[in-house]
DNA sequence: CCAATCCGATTGCATTTTGCAATCAGTTGC
DNA sequence: GCAACTGATTGCAAAATGCAATCGGATTGG
């Protein structure tokens, strides 16, 4: 279940982390979709994780590190499951996957707005989110001035004008 | 052996194209170690990948459009891999990777030197890289200046430094 | 109070993928 | 001729994956 250290490779030792199917995606609902019970990463999971693939992958990314469990005051039986720094500074790399697949790959225009935006507002926009991360994963004192949009409401808002134009256009 | 399409959302698809323990180990040796023939890449990986796993993933990235085959007019059993544009581009993503495994995991140093340089450089040296695979690989007409130290020999010539470096403190 | 539903998982099982060792046939150098 | 080397392929065991069913506790609605 931990890592298997194949060799001390920056790159290799990355893709023992999160070289499979599945871990990446787990983050990148958490990270970029608020996502935090369970049950939300299982049944608004857009590739459709098998529970016992999330369990998993929920508890090793718990021993790499990545995430941490505390149980929900609201609810006895609910976990939420938060990122940790290590997890939050996938950012960048998030934003070059992203990028590279907006490019190259037959993405969707909905499921790619978010990617474009994220490439637009380069390493500024990645540092305000990683901020926000912190701040609504760790409990950190967030920096970026109030009233101002936050980044996963400008993404969100980016793909749901997407969503309403592609609505539009095939009513038209 | 093609690709899931378990959504169109970008970072899905990347992780279809190269989210396993060895497409991107491949595709390191190719880009930071300009491995060319099947042996090479073979017997000089670190990792130790199997005949049949290198076999299988390089026929995988030709169908995905990663790589390309021709054969070595020096040797009439010989076939020479290189990379096509989408598989150079990679590189900003390697640099994220190294960046973030740097930074999380337990690296050794001279394999980490390599990435610390690529970061330090940033997306200037990225591009000259990128450049570079270009001439080597598609051969495209080199952009740097001639007489100029190519990235990959700054690269290795970091890594032998601190090979070096560490055998001497070794006998001291 | 009780049934239905929701919670984070776990179990069993069939299928697929992986990793390893051995082997292959053609090419080359001597 | 023959050993070494070329890019692979094959057989087989082990591990990972995907799917459906299920678990015991907690909560909700009536």
């Amino acid at each position: 279940m931990s890592i298997d250290r194949r060799s001390g490779c920056p790159i290799n030792l990355s893709l023992e982390v999160f070289g499979d199917r599945w871990s990446l995606i787990i983050l990148r609902d958490m990270i970029f979709g608020g996502k935090r019970h369970f049950r939300e990463l299982l049944n608004f999971s857009l590739e459709g994780i098998a529970s016992n693939i999330l369990a998993d992958r929920l508890k090793r990314l718990m021993e790499l590190g990545m995430l941490t469990k505390a149980d929900d005051p609201s609810h006895k039986q609910k976990a939420i499951y938060s990122l940790t720094e290590m997890a939050i500074t996938l950012v960048p790399i998030m934003a070059q996957l992203g990028a590279w697949g907006r490019v190259w790959l037959p993405v969707t225009e909905e499921l790619s707005i978010r990617a474009e935006l994220l490439e637009k507002g380069g390493p500024p926009l990645w540092e305000q989110f990683m901020d926000e991360l912190r701040h609504e994963h760790l409990g950190a004192p967030s920096k970026t001035p109030p009233n101002t949009p936050t980044v996963r409401q400008q993404l969100r808002a980016a793909y749901e004008d997407v969503v309403a134009r592609k609505a539009e256009s095939a009513t038209a």
